[in-house]
RNA sequence: UGGGGUAUAGCCAAGUGGUAAGGCACCGGUUUCUGGUAUCGGCAUUCCCAGGUUCGAAUCCUGGUACCCCAGCCA
């Protein structure tokens, strides 16, 4: 994580350096707080990076705390799937995880106190009447008739709602700040609300929730964050924040600082969209690898270490912007270029029968882990007389610059012999079933003499190759801005080829794989071994990414 | 004339009065037993627009324009 370090610089981190160096703060501190309501998406990514990394790079700390102030939408599920997709992201949060339930019996003081000051009321107005007194954005709101209730009176009826005398929704607490503030949110917000629910961690104790701004600012108070970055649609809530620090007697001012959230095309990054993708069953699940979720991501192929280079590729600013999924493929490529052990494994097999090579006979070859690491040691690959090689590698009719094999042509067997195909055989429809090639023996490890053979393809012994099940991942949704339109469900635009599933045929190595090994299927793309299959004893491999593909691209634009 | 923000290449994004970083994508060369990788080169005479200040402006001033967020007892 070092050169995560040494990552560009930006204007939060600017902002810390200059209240440092104004001796605003001795220390920094920070939080990634998540609401247990779902799974963390690319997006929280970015957060996590962001203020980790922050953390890290001013020797401070980063705390996690959960944001658990709504127990209708909450579950303990949701809270042990985020700890454990931050870890895995490689991130450590300092002390113990913090919820801010823990701090519900100081903030409902907190309450009190803004009650005996005149600067909170119990108010009677359902939600619907506090919208239409709210006024909207062009028409100051009006105030409640019970914005003058006494001291007394307020204190007394927000103990009864503590104590569940009132039913859901019929009285709330609410700031006494300006019916008439140009920013909404300053128009008497609400503090508490009733909710007869159980909380994951609090249980059956309170009776009154309190809102996100009541709890916000006050718990980065009491755990002396000391600046607290949130996403841009907080910014308008920031006077809220600050009016409770100034309010109350809070510890510490934590500084709230606002960055703009991550947009990726062709996905959606919404938690609310994405659990109805679960919900209907659009995907697997939440760690479905088509789910731009980190546990999705993670079951895709994705590395810890891609993720954060993605996040430091993309930079920290506060203009709305949408990444090019181009940026996140970039990222994984090159993490897996360098780490990823290579393999052969054919997608759509092709027979092959090498006609001059006895039908007893097998050589195995001793080839490189991975071309550049000899840390990863080697593999054997035996050769037989009859293989497989992907159809896409054979053309009857193969274009000019196609290099791979045709009628009387010659390709590398990589790793092995060249060969050339003398016959081809067809069924009764006419499909090419079988190729009936010939070994040039003279070409291991070298290149033939007076004739260049410039094509190298894949290929796997049908004798020892292992059958695995390859998906082949693509978007989930087929246009760039999937939740652009509004008067267009997302839905509409999903992909519906977003899984191809293919009976391909390994390597006999790729037998050994492990939960979550990834590899490279040389000249194909990137993969992983998908940790559920496994425990049902199947082996199959996500396609994390594709290579990049220099001959169909070629071939479109011709 | 509700409030709050943001505009730099196809996409991100540095830049804070001294003459437009970097990455992705794209295009081309070289290398290559992965049409991958690596490597070399190209890619904004101009920073939303129009005026102004200045020897000098993406940066300062004035006036526009476009887009994003806010009217939950969600976060």
């Amino acid at each position: 994580m070092s050169q995560d370090s040494a990552s560009a610089p930006n204007f939060i981190r600017n902002q810390i350096r200059e209240d440092l160096d104004a001796g605003h703060s001795a220390s920094v501190v920070t939080r990634f707080p998540p609401e247990p309501n779902g799974f963390l998406h690319i997006g929280h990514a970015k957060s996590i990076c962001l203020n980790f990394g922050l953390a890290e790079q001013f020797g401070g700390a980063c705390h996690l705390r959960f944001d658990d102030t709504n127990p209708e939408k909450e579950e303990q599920v949701y809270i042990d799937a985020i700890k454990q997709d931050i870890e895995w992201l490689g991130f450590d949060w300092a002390g113990e995880v913090r919820f801010a339930s823990d701090y519900f019996d100081q903030l409902y003081a907190w309450a009190q106190h803004l009650v005996r000051n005149d600067k909170a009321y119990v108010d009677d107005l359902n939600a619907e009447q506090m919208r239409e007194y709210r006024g909207t954005l062009t028409e100051a709101g009006r105030p409640s008739p019970c914005r003058d209730r006494s001291v007394e009176e307020n204190l007394d009826l927000l103990e009864r709602m503590r104590t569940g005398e009132f039913a859901e929704g019929e009285k709330s607490l609410r700031a006494k700040i300006d019916m008439a503030a140009p920013n909404i949110n300053l128009r008497d917000p609400v503090l508490y609300r009733i909710r007869h629910a159980t909380h994951h961690q609090t249980g059956d104790t309170w009776k009154i929730y309190p809102s996100y701004d009541f709890t916000h600012g006050q718990s980065d108070a009491i755990e002396g964050v000391t600046h607290s970055v949130c996403t841009l649609e907080f910014e308008d809530h920031r006077p809220l924040y600050e009016w409770f620090l100034a309010n109350l007697p809070v510890p510490t001012t934590p500084r709230q600082i606002e960055f703009a959230r991550l947009n990726l095309n062709y996905t959606v990054t919404s938690k609310r969209k994405l659990k109805l993708l679960v919900d209907q069953g659009v995907v697997d699940g939440w760690d479905d690898p088509r789910m731009p979720t980190i546990a999705g991501m993670r079951r895709r192929g994705y590395t810890p270490a891609s993720l954060r280079k993605f996040c430091d590729m993309i930079g920290v600013a506060r203009a709305a912007s949408t990444v090019d999924i181009h940026m996140l493929y970039h990222a994984i490529r090159s993490d897996l270029e360098d780490n990823a052990p290579r393999a052969m494994c054919v997608m759509k097999p092709l027979k092959v029968v090498l006609t001059n090579w006895d039908a007893e006979r097998e050589e195995v070859f001793e080839v490189p882990g991975h071309p550049a690491r000899d840390d990863m040691g080697v593999r054997r690959l035996p050769l037989t007389r009859t293989l497989w090689i992907d159809q896409d590698d054979f053309m009857e009719h193969p274009p000019k610059k196609f290099f791979r094999l045709s009628p009387g042509g010659e390709v590398r067997l990589r790793n092995a012999y060249i060969i050339r195909c003398d016959e081809i055989v067809k069924d009764e429809s006419g499909n090419v079933v079988e190729l009936q090639c010939s070994v040039d023996l003279d070409t291991l490890g070298k290149n033939p003499e007076g004739r260049k053979v410039k094509g190298v393809i894949h290929w796997v012994s049908e004798q020892y190759g292992v059958p695995v099940e390859v998906r082949n991942y693509d978007n989930l949704f087929q246009v760039e801005a999937p939740d652009k339109d509004r008067d267009v469900d997302f839905l509409e635009h999903l992909n519906a080829d977003s899984l191809e599933v293919l009976n391909a045929i390994g390597e006999p190595a790729l037998a050994e794989a492990g939960a979550e090994d990834r590899f490279q299927f040389e000249r194909v793309g990137y993969f992983c071994a998908d940790r559920h299959a496994l425990e049902d004893g199947s082996l199959v491999f996500n396609r994390t990414v594709s290579l990049k593909d220099g001959w169909s691209k070629a071939q479109k634009k011709a």
